[in-house]
DNA sequence: TTTAGGG
DNA sequence: CCCTAAA
């Protein structure tokens, strides 16, 4: 319990949420970068006084240049620097003034929000409609950035008004570039904007900040190389799926009102993504669609592992995984083949069969229980077991069915009497924790049993020992079980073995084991403690 | 890769 | 058994 907290609190955690909320920062940096150049222009347009009309191209290249944000801030501009004054914003707090509105003044906002005419003549419909319209660009506009929000309009409010002075700071800080220049530069992105109006993925906002202010940017995104181990993309994803999704949400709106904008948004991540590894986004090329997935889509718990590892192997030609589980998969049977020649039994008939077994055929497999194969063993089993001569069993050359099930779980292998003798010993010479010496020494020729399972095994056999040993009177050759019990004098070998090291937790002993092994036995997957 | 533990 | 975190 206390190691598993210890485990579970572990820094990766701090780690991944860095490395992912590095994410937020660089972008959020990216739209302060924006919105800090807005207000420079903002400034700067202030201080040389431009005409009304640059004024009003200048308010729409604000909203071009900064995409989503670009809207609320425009208007807040626009608000608070009271230097553009054309009617069309005169309910930019909202719906507040359209009460006040006359028919045509109505239209003529209509006309402002949605750039389109209208010859409707009624006041509700036109309020509803602009107020809509209002709440929807400005609505996404908030939500897409929070936490800055406050600052940089702080910041940016306080700058206009006090004019000059902040804003030569900002725009030497920025590029050392005259504000001409950075009007420039920006005018020009926003001309092509509005050339090409729609159609434009490509020029974002990314870019026109990139101009100002890009190597920090560009180190963040070049940072953000790793990608995060699943389990930790489930639990982070926890945590920043607000982000996220509040981001998808963006994107769907934004497409759906200002166009371009939604590229822009989303580039950062396929920027990273050539940089190096996938990172944020991943190419699904599932069924060759090529998907883009944005993050990853949390929809399984569990272990899809088989399926997917099967269905990726059906599924798309991929040469180089499938060759991979291809190859794991005939190593099995090789080794086993080696490993029975000292013993006896069926192995030459057997280990031919499934090297020569296609690689077909093994999907299918995969649904059905090849569980029952192992039913004859048992009885091979049992003789040994009765005739008491701790040897000659376990030469178990499982008539394992095709190995090569693009990773199917391991056929579930029974342990053997001598196996589990084996591995007593092995913990008595090397001590309990020596797994790989262990496996390497007394089950040199097992080469199934990875000290993975060795190590499992004794957890067993431990636990089996603590439950099972205190009633080893009453029920020794109890029937009850089809499995063969594992015999006593073992068991308390084992938990002498424990004791010696340490490895018998003091107090909770027994009880704790029995009230967990009353529950379900899921799958049979856990073998019971004081069974084979 | 190996260990340790949870599932 | 499987899966993962840590080492």
């Amino acid at each position: 319990m206390e190691r598993r907290e210890a485990k579970r609190i572990r820094k990766p955690t701090k780690r991944y949420i860095e490395e992912t909320s590095d994410v937020g920062s660089r972008e959020s940096n990216g739209r302060l970068v924006s919105l800090v150049e807005l207000g420079k222009r903002i400034a700067h347009q202030e201080e040389s006084t431009r005409s009304e009309g640059m004024n009003t191209s200048q308010s729409q290249n604000l909203e071009a240049c900064s995409s989503s944000q670009g809207r609320s801030i425009g208007i807040d501009a626009s608000t608070s620097g009271g230097s553009i004054t054309k009617p069309d914003f005169s309910m930019l707090k909202g719906e507040i003034c359209l009460d006040n509105l006359s028919i045509k003044d109505l239209q003529e906002t209509f006309k402002a929000t949605f750039g389109r005419e209208t010859s409707v003549k009624d006041k509700q419909w036109l309020k509803r409609r602009i107020a809509m319209g209002l709440t929807n660009s400005c609505d996404f506009s908030t939500t897409t950035f929070i936490i800055e929000d406050n600052r940089v309009v702080k910041m940016f409010k306080g700058e206009t008004s006090k004019s000059s002075a902040a804003s030569e700071d900002l725009i030497a800080e920025a590029g050392n570039e005259t504000s001409g220049g950075l009007t420039d530069v920006c005018d020009k992105e926003i001309n092509v904007h509005s050339d090409s109006d729609a159609k434009r993925p490509e020029s974002s906002l990314l870019e026109c900040n990139s101009v100002g202010e890009d190597p920090n940017v560009e180190q963040r995104v070049a940072k953000r190389v790793r990608k995060p181990t699943k389990r930790y993309i489930e639990e982070i994803s926890e945590g920043e799926s607000r982000e996220s999704s509040g981001r998808m949400i963006t994107l769907v709106r934004s497409s759906e009102n200002g166009q371009q904008s939604a590229k822009s948004v989303a580039r950062p991540f396929q920027h990273s993504q050539q940089e190096g590894r996938p990172t944020v986004t991943r190419q699904d090329s599932f069924g060759g669609s090529g998907v883009q997935v944005p993050f990853v889509s949390r929809v399984r718990r569990s272990r899809p592992r088989e399926n997917f590892m099967t269905l990726a192997k059906l599924q798309l030609d991929d040469i180089g995984t499938s060759t991979k589980v291809v190859k794991k998969a005939f190593e099995e049977p090789a080794r086993m083949a080696h490993d029975d020649a000292g013993n006896n039994v069926l192995k030459a008939s057997l280990s031919p069969k499934w090297i020569g077994q296609p690689l077909i055929a093994v999907s299918e497999e995969g649904k059905h229980h090849p569980e029952r194969i192992v039913e004859h063993e048992n009885d091979m089993e049992l003789k040994s077991i009765n005739s008491f001569g701790y040897k000659s069993d376990d030469s178990n050359v499982v008539n394992m069915p095709a190995p090569m099930g693009g990773m199917r779980r391991k056929h579930h292998r029974p342990w053997s009497l001598t196996e589990v003798v084996k591995l007593v010993e092995g913990v008595a010479r090397y001590g309990a924790g020596r797994w790989s010496e262990i496996k390497r020494l007394a089950f040199a020729s097992y080469s199934y049993r990875t000290s993975v399972d060795l190590k499992d095994k004794w957890r067993n056999l431990l636990r089996a020992s603590l439950t099972q040993l205190p009633a080893e009177n009453g029920m020794q050759n109890s029937r009850k079980h089809a499995s063969i019990p594992i015999p006593a004098p073992i068991l308390l070998r084992v938990r002498e073995l424990a004791e010696t090291q340490a490895q018998v937790p003091p107090n909770i002993s027994s009880s704790k084991f029995a009230g967990h092994s009353g529950g379900t036995d899921r799958n049979s997957q856990e073998t019971r403690p004081g069974y084979l």
